[in-house]
DNA sequence: AATGGGACCTGCGCGC
DNA sequence: TGCGCGCAGGTCCCAT
């Protein structure tokens, strides 16, 4: 699944190799990605616009565009970006490039979305959206835990509390940590919570110099694949051993996602 | 207000 | 071999 190493991945790369060109086309393969305006305004608009950047809030990816237009690509579950010149399984959206190549959104499920906006303000999704967790301290990040009661695993999945983190990479944060994935945030102590932010951010570099995590359809713009799934320690192991006591990884439905954990080493 | 569940989707793996 | 079912997951939306 896409979460902030992946899309982080993506935008590096991306960003090293088209920053500075046209799009000199736009071919819809399927129009259920294209969100909120026709394809034929996206293909009129984008049409001869340069890219001037490719950045990211939390997993949205935000492609700026000259005459201040915005490209704001998320890719859900399922998506994920090729640059190539021939057309890949999957491909939703072509952006066509003077090279030849074409910046390919793919997606399996077809529940990513692409969407075309002038002023990023405007985005409920992103103006809402919590703390980056790679850029904040670790006092700011205790704080966002005062008053809260929730389980904590759901609150660190939350887009609006904290940026980036999916199932993934909360579970191997919460391992990390030794932190059980159902304990409620206001039974977890400032100690525990200041190791689990050293946690989270030990992974999520670690996971970003790895090129992110290939477990389904995930690769990278080149087609490499993210070499961070050799580093899981919970997720999708159920069944194995635990890499720190040897007993086994279990799994079990938390806040409506499925979660591994040791219930031995998270308590 | 916070939480839970369904909808959106498709591909895969399972049981019969 | 083949069919149908359930599950996977990020976000939105509605209900409680």
């Amino acid at each position: 699944m896409p979460e902030l190493p992946e899309v982080e991945t993506i935008c590096r790369q991306l960003s090293q190799e088209v920053t500075g060109r046209r799009i000199v086309g736009v071919d819809v393969k399927d129009k259920r990605v294209i969100k909120e305006i026709t394809v034929k305004k996206l293909r009129t608009v984008v049409c001869g616009k340069t890219i001037r950047s490719v950045t990211r809030r939390g997993k949205m990816i935000i492609c700026g565009l000259s005459g201040e237009y915005y490209l704001l690509i998320h890719l859900r579950i399922s998506g994920w970006l090729i640059l190539d010149e021939s057309p890949q399984p999957c491909v939703r959206v072509l952006f066509r490039l003077p090279d030849g190549r074409s910046i390919q959104f793919c997606d399996s499920r077809v529940l990513g979305e692409i969407r075309l906006v002038r002023q990023l303000g405007t985005v409920r999704f992103l103006e809402r959206m919590g703390p980056e967790p790679l850029t904040l301290s670790e006092k700011k990040f205790i704080r966002l835990f005062e008053g809260k009661t929730a389980k904590i695993k759901p609150l660190l999945m939350d887009q609006f509390f904290i940026a980036g983190l999916g199932n993934i990479y909360a579970q191997e944060a919460l391992f990390c940590a030794g932190i059980h994935p159902e304990r409620h945030v206001h039974m977890i102590t400032k100690e525990e919570l200041g190791n689990l932010y050293r946690c989270l951010r030990k992974i999520l570099r670690k996971a970003i110099k790895k090129c992110g995590t290939s477990t389904d359809t995930y690769t990278q713009p080149d087609g490499a694949q993210g070499e961070f799934v050799r580093f899981l320690c919970v997720y999708q192991r159920q069944g194995e051993p635990c890499r720190r006591c040897q007993n086994e990884i279990v799994k079990k439905t938390v806040g409506g996602r499925g979660t591994c954990f040791c219930p031995v080493c998270q308590n």
